[in-house]
DNA sequence: ATGGTTGGTCCCCAA
């Protein structure tokens, strides 16, 4: 069983390059975020043709919007908003047992101080409502997948330079303290960091506005996926796929995989 | 200290 996350930054916009990833990654369940699109002009036909039988899409227009696209049957599909106006940014389905999450946690805007950014207070208050919802929902032997793009990189080798980023939205304590905190919830288990040392530099987006983003690696890791006890121990492999990042026309964020073992 | 790019929408916002 593969799984794949990757923020698409539009959806009908690289419809060619969610083809291009179906094919060379060959997953079995994709997570999107930020599909930008209301739920009635979800390309279903096109997706079906790719091998997408089963679509769950949470979406509205302009911005935000997750999705789960699976081979398999999807079941028990439902959504929240964490936030004071309704925001497309979470959705859960069922797949062989296991429940999968697509998260798109926001951004917070530029300046990391709650008083002075509400973008960034909402961030904080988001993460606050979905550390109690998940300590008060499950257990660590629920088997559970969180994926998605977390617009938070935990690690010092998670950003270029961490140093430099600590004041940085993405990379602040109040926001790295939080994961830690989310991640307590279940005692999850980091995939990425499973599979590569934790001192690693490992990133998952790097900026549109970095010209030669490869030269300069100036990237974070954003996109996480993330699993419970339950299902630790049938990780049997990993990937992030930085050759996305130079596809034609490309999103700024490159999928992440695991697989699964039966 | 600032600017750089992209996507969606409706002349600017979010990332």
């Amino acid at each position: 069983m593969k799984i794949v996350t990757w923020n698409v930054n539009s959806l009908r916009l690289r419809l060619g390059l969610v083809e291009k990833l179906t094919d060379e990654l060959a997953p079995d369940v994709l997570c999107l975020q930020e599909t930008k699109c209301p739920d009635d002009l979800v390309p279903h036909e096109d997706l079906k043709r790719l091998g997408w039988t089963h679509v769950a899409h949470h979406g509205q227009k302009g911005y935000n919007g997750v999705a789960i696209l699976s081979k398999r049957p999807l079941s028990n599909v439902r959504t929240h908003s964490w936030c004071d106006t309704p925001q497309c940014r979470h959705l859960i389905a069922e797949v062989d047992g296991m429940e999968v999450h697509s998260l798109y946690i926001p951004a917070g805007g530029d300046v990391p101080d709650p008083e002075k950014n509400p973008k960034f207070d909402q961030k904080l208050r988001f993460l606050d409502k979905i550390i109690d919802w998940f300590a008060g929902t499950y257990g660590p032997r629920d088997p559970i997948v969180l994926a998605g793009d977390f617009n938070v990189a935990p690690l010092a080798a998670d950003v270029w330079d961490h140093k430099k980023l600590l004041k940085v939205v993405t990379h602040t304590p109040a926001e790295t303290a939080r994961l830690g905190f989310l991640r307590q919830t279940l005692d999850w288990t980091d995939s990425t960091r499973h599979f590569v040392p934790h001192d690693e530099p490992a990133f998952t987006w790097w900026s549109y506005r970095s010209p030669d983003w490869r030269k300069g690696n100036r990237g974070r890791r954003l996109d996480h996926i993330w699993v419970t006890p339950a299902l630790k121990d049938r990780l049997v492999d990993h990937d992030i796929h930085v050759d996305g990042r130079d596809w034609n026309k490309p999103s700024d964020h490159v999928p992440v995989s695991v697989t699964l073992s039966a």
